[in-house]
DNA sequence: AGTGCCCGGGG
DNA sequence: GTGTACGGGCACT
């Protein structure tokens, strides 16, 4: 019996069976039930472009004379796609399955007739999502057969009947979800689970129920636990921080260990890791939060501490007590543990709360899996997203390439004008580039070297055809009106309502990928990577905000500094609004006043400068302040420095305030944390071709037991002797006050973060240790 | 003093 | 495994 059902999509895996390959769509139907359609009728394909009009006959031949519905090659069409913009002859091959389409490729190489294929490089899963209606984290109507398979862990298993269809509904089921933390024992440092046991499991959750499994002399029971709570409660989503990166491999090997399978799917199997690293589970959603707070590049150092403080989520300082510390708390008293181990899943929750929303919406926004689709990169969303839109326009997906570096121009930054500037408007164009790309259709398929209506790029004279649009330009129409109309919903309802949260979330997910398809544009891993995409975008760029500084000059307003897609300007409300209404008509482009600084302070160096806004909050960019790889005493010194000659505009008490933080450092009053440096391993530690502390101390770390990952943060000191800087770095937690030189700190962090600033009234370095040393301050003013 | 390596933050 | 522009520290010559 058939029967029309709402469904809303979880998770989907492509099986390989003897009866014929199917693929399983994980979700929630509109009663609230967990259900798995089995489709069994979407067959892989691919394309073939051949070599010649007549190896394409050849081939179609071929191939068509040994098709048929039991055979490998299914069915063969002569079709028309497009190619970069080229209308192109090719063959379109359906399969019977992904080993067929594999073994069907390559023997199609083999004829030596090919040219190239497409799509065989994608998953049938992907392929599904692509060619069909089917959007992960979205609602569906499909019509289907009920089937009895009690295999599987869920209420309802059905037939596909017919192709799903998406239905505009933006509300979200009732997921259930669940959040765990785990703290392993290790005397010193990372935990190993070769060695380490998990002394403490805690699962919060979404009913706010908490539960804690807990070391017994043993982990077995508690991992056994842990498989039984997650299978009776039964979860859609399962979040952590940090699980992609180490919790599912270290519960998978502690398991083994005991001889247990970590069967906690939905059909009775392990996580197992995929693409992009993340870890799957059959049926469910693994979301690693760590995944979305990696692009939170206002969160320096990724730990959970940091995060719940930047999310304003209260805890025990004790809930985030480094491993060395956790093994000194759990000899004097393991309940304590247990304790902290709730609590940090507690902080997860709050995390989760804060995040799942936006998952949710960049997952049916890009079209990927919830679970996929926080680990992938940014570049990976955008190509996802414009994949979909490209074999809706019948354009070819191009497969990856390893391309040689190719560097181009990007934006233009102006030279600052030094000094103190009162009332300083800045004016930016908004979303520059993606209103570039569309207002000239710069696409990889609208490249061109014809001459007729064409738009030509500034300075480089790529041209790019006018009609019809491209992908890019059609993509990104999609997203800026998608968003608008969101924020016009938006603004009907009140922050409280909860769809609020939801559409808030969805306007957030639309401009991070639209602001991302330039760079995509230019990345050299792109499917879809053309130069002249990329290089004419910023020529265009740089044409408008030089021809911007031009208009701006001949209106009479003093320009301070600019760069990319922004001025500097001096305030004068009536030309500024003149500017803004000129550059309008005379290039199309909106322009707006971001911000008004009662006074900025710039020195001679781009990007670098701070401003004072009306409301008394300081603005930093790009200097020391701003920087992760300081210490936080520099940091200091320059915030205080830069707050007294912005609100108070007084030299000598700047001078006197960087003096006081030197004679503390000296009495030793400043804390040894506010004297590491954080630095990030970017490479393997043998790539290494100069020798940097950094990496000195990433080798102490590693040999001592820790764990270190690439992209991995080192924070190191640097303590007395007489060697190089990388032969006197040692990573903090293993450095005694004593030892650190208090030179160093002196004379290469507070003095030229000080006098960064301080130079633009003539005071250098050398006159901030003379004032410091005693020197009279009197005196130097004198001079 | 100049060059190369390396890192981070920002438009 | 988004882009380029830029400043600045340190090692090395």
């Amino acid at each position: 019996m058939t029967e029309i059902i709402k469904f809303w999509l979880i998770d989907i895996n492509y099986q390989e069976s003897e009866r014929g390959d199917e693929i399983r769509l994980w979700g929630i139907d509109d009663k609230n039930r967990r259900v798995l359609l089995l489709e069994e009728n979407f067959k892989p394909f691919f394309y073939v472009k051949a070599k010649s009009p007549e190896a394409l006959d050849i081939l179609f031949n071929r191939l068509s004379t040994s098709a048929g519905p039991l055979k490998p090659v299914i069915e063969v069409k002569k079709v028309r796609r497009k190619l970069f913009g080229k209308n192109i002859a090719v063959l379109e091959v359906k399969c019977r399955s992904e080993k067929d389409m594999e073994r069907t490729v390559e023997k199609l190489i083999e004829s030596g007739l090919v040219d190239e294929t497409f799509e065989d490089d994608l998953r049938v899963t992907d392929l599904y999502i692509i060619d069909t209606d089917l959007t992960p984290s979205s609602w569906h109507t499909v019509t289907v057969e009920e089937v009895n398979r009690p295999e599987f862990k869920v209420e309802k298993v059905y037939k596909v009947k017919s192709l799903l269809k998406r239905i505009e509904l933006e509300n979200i089921p009732e997921l259930k979800y669940i959040v765990f933390s785990m703290i392993c024992l290790s005397q010193y440092g990372s935990p190993n689970p070769e060695r380490d046991p998990i002394i403490s499991l805690s699962i919060v959750n979404d009913k706010g129920e908490t539960v804690t499994f807990k070391y017994n002399g043993s982990d077995k029971e508690l991992i056994e636990n842990f498989i039984k709570y997650v299978n009776e409660y039964d979860p859609d989503i399962i979040l952590s921080y940090g699980s992609n990166r180490i919790w599912w491999d270290y519960l998978l090997k502690r398991a083994q260990r005991h001889g247990l399978k970590l069967k906690i799917d939905r059909i009775g199997g392990e996580p197992h890791r995929s693409v992009y690293g993340h870890f799957s589970i059959t049926g469910r959603a693994n979301i690693d939060l760590f995944d979305f707070i990696e692009d939170l590049y206002e969160i320096k150092v990724k730990t959970l501490e940091n995060v719940a403080s930047y999310m304003g989520i209260e805890a025990p300082p004790e809930t985030f007590a480094g491993d060395d510390r956790i093994y000194a708390i759990w000899t004097e008293n393991p309940e304590k543990v247990h304790e902290i181990c709730r609590n940090r899943a507690k902080v997860i929750m709050e995390i989760a709360r804060n995040i799942l929303d936006f998952a949710i919406q960049l997952s049916a926004l890009v079209y990927m899996p919830l679970d996929v689709v926080g680990a992938a990169a940014v570049g990976f969303r955008v190509e996802y997203h414009l994949m979909k839109n490209a074999h809706k326009r019948g354009e070819l997906i191009p497969k990856r390439e390893e391309r040689p570096y190719q560097p181009y121009k990007g934006g233009l930054v102006l030279e600052p004008k030094p000094g103190i500037h009162e009332n300083i408007a800045v004016l930016d164009f908004a979303s520059m580039y993606p209103h570039i790309m569309m207002k000239y259709n710069i696409s990889p398929d609208t490249l061109t070297t014809e001459d007729e209506d064409v738009y030509v790029a500034p300075e480089v004279g790529y041209k790019f055809k006018k009609h019809p649009p491209g992908l890019y330009k059609e993509t990104l129409e999609r997203l800026l009106k998608a968003r608008k109309e969101i924020k016009e919903k938006l603004s009907k309802l009140s922050p409280d309502d909860p769809m609020y949260r939801i559409l808030d979330a969805r306007q957030r997910a639309v401009k991070v990928i639209a602001n991302a398809n330039y760079g995509y544009a230019g990345w050299l891993g792109a499917r879809w990577y053309v130069k002249e995409v990329a290089e004419a975008t910023t020529a265009w760029g740089r044409s408008f905000i030089s021809k911007t500084v031009e208009m701006a000059e001949k209106l009479g307003l003093t320009i301070i500094y600019g760069d990319t897609d922004s001025i500097f300007v001096k305030y004068d409300p009536e030309k500024v609004k003149e500017l803004l209404k000129i550059v309008e008509e005379e290039l199309g482009m909106e322009m707006k006043p971001d911000k008004i600084y009662e006074r900025v302070l710039f020195t001679e160096a781009k990007k670098r400068y701070a401003g004072l806004l009306k409301d008394g909050r300081i603005d930093i960019v790009g200097l020391e302040v701003a920087r992760g790889d300081w210490s936080q005493l520099a940091k200091k010194v320059q915030y205080e420095v830069i707050k007294i000659l912005l609100r108070e505009k007084s030299p000598t008490k700047a001078l006197d305030c960087t003096v006081k933080y030197i004679q503390a450092l000296r009495r030793k009053e400043v804390p040894l944390e506010d004297l590491v440096i954080w630095k990030t391993v970017t490479k393997d530690l043998e790539e290494y071709k100069a020798r940097a502390p950094h990496v000195t101390a990433a080798k102490m770390l590693i040999e001592k037991g820790y764990r270190l990952t690439l992209g991995d943060k080192v924070g190191y000191v640097i303590v007395k002797g007489t060697g190089k800087l990388y032969e006197r770095a040692v990573p903090y937690i293993f450095a005694k006050y004593d030892d650190i030189d208090i030179d160093y700190y002196i004379e290469r962090q507070i003095v030229p973060a000080a006098a960064r600033i301080l130079k633009i009234f003539g005071i250098r370095e050398q006159d901030i240790l003379n004032a410091a040393s005693g020197t009279s301050l009197m005196m130097f003013m004198k001079l």
